[in-house]
DNA sequence: CAAATAACTGTCCAAGTGGCCAGCTTTTCA
DNA sequence: TGAAAAGCTGGCCACTTGGACAGTTATTTG
């Protein structure tokens, strides 16, 4: 978990001897949500706690009332797209079948883009930028999440059972081509003449991903299995 | 070509009566250097003018004798972005050999993401915040670029020289996958436990990338032709 | 009910912001 | 050499920024 930022919860009551009701509930989630599309748009520094505020429709001081810093807010909203996808990926294991492991891993980064872009936007701008408020998580937890995999990757192309390519590469490959339609989304619907993604186009792109990246590592899509 | 802003040339002098000198070369090409590192670090709206200008080791008023606003500023290096990428990839055609032209590409792609990183940064945020500055851009040039190359591929695949893939998601995957090493380079190096690329990461990578996905797509990757 | 706590917000402030301008110095070139 | 143009910049302005705070209202709970 990333630094919380100056250890204030928004999520608890001021005193914390009442408890907190479902007015503080709605109006955090109507904050978080308003934040995140201002700071995806306009990034950190960009985003004014004003045009949160109009987004959410309260009042500037209503923010600061529940988030007691911008960046105390922006840290929290952090938290949350990383707390969504530690909860998202399981575990694979030596045992598991490689294609179908790889194949769920890209089916379910596809549905997680479909349905979280903003997460996957905001998390995005913050790499970019140079990261300063993940550093330290991509040195711990990411990179023993990334080891963990490719130690198992490593097994299955020892014994034969996936072709030899380098286990992190694919990490980044499927990372990287999946995150691809939901931060460029502009960029590929405008090209390919569309509004807004369908639920037919999102499997097909998952399809094409399966198909070429599993067959690129030797392996067999289960979905093209006859 | 995008909106150039007001039509303001920063390249010409202020009347043209007399001729552009090393001076403003030098300025410019300071100023220029020092934008467009402050905007992938705060995006548009977070840089700050001051900021740039200390960059640049120059007065603030200075960069406005040169740009006459922020958004002119920035429109600029937009454009010098775009035909970088212009200039840099030619045309590939049906009589080409497809594992060679794609494996070309793919490696022209990294090249380019080693040699200007922040170019690349900056067209991702731009686009992340749903590039309000290149849409006319992608529905003109770059939707044309994209299916004439399509079409090259098309006709590939219908004379079997090719696997049955979607041409338009594999230019996504390849621009995708290239690009994240540019982009998502702190988190990369991070997990990876490096300062900075080398060559010969580099090389990897371009042999990863066009030996899963010339595989994927059917095609046997030149490098490791016998 | 009433006391306690949560919830809310108008107002203020110092510190920035982009941009303009008038006047200055330096360079160019006939 | 001298006039014209390029190059430069300190100071200014109206406006926005994040945030603090005091005072108010609404809700909870004994």
């Amino acid at each position: 978990m990333i630094d919380k930022g100056q250890d204030f919860d928004p999520t608890e009551t001021p005193t914390g001897k009442y408890k907190a009701g479902k007015i503080r509930e709605d109006n955090l989630a109507n904050i978080l949500s308003a934040a995140e599309e201002e700071f995806v748009q306009h990034g950190f520094r960009g985003a004014s706690i004003q045009a949160i505020a109009d987004r959410a429709g309260l009042p500037k001081a209503n923010v600061h009332y529940y988030f007691k810093s911008k960046s105390n807010l922006y840290v929290t909203i952090l938290n949350n797209i990383i707390t969504l996808w530690n909860d998202f990926f399981d575990t694979i294991t030596e045992d598991d079948d490689p294609a179908e492991a790889l194949d769920a891993f890209i089916r379910k980064k596809v549905a997680l883009s479909y349905s979280h872009p903003r997460a996957s936007k905001l998390f995005a701008m913050e790499v970019i930028q140079g990261a300063p408020h993940l550093k330290d998580y991509f040195r711990s937890d990411m990179r023993t999440w990334v080891r963990a995999r490719a130690q198992v990757m490593e097994s299955w192309i020892a014994q034969g059972r996936m072709g030899k390519v380098d286990p992190v590469q694919v990490i980044f490959l499927i990372w990287s081509s999946t995150q691809h339609y939901a931060d460029f989304d502009t960029q590929v619907l405008t090209i390919m003449n569309r509004a807004e993604y369908e639920h037919d186009m999102v499997e097909n792109i998952a399809n094409f991903l399966s198909q070429v990246i599993l067959t690129g590592c030797g392996l067999t899509p289960p979905h093209l299995k006859g």
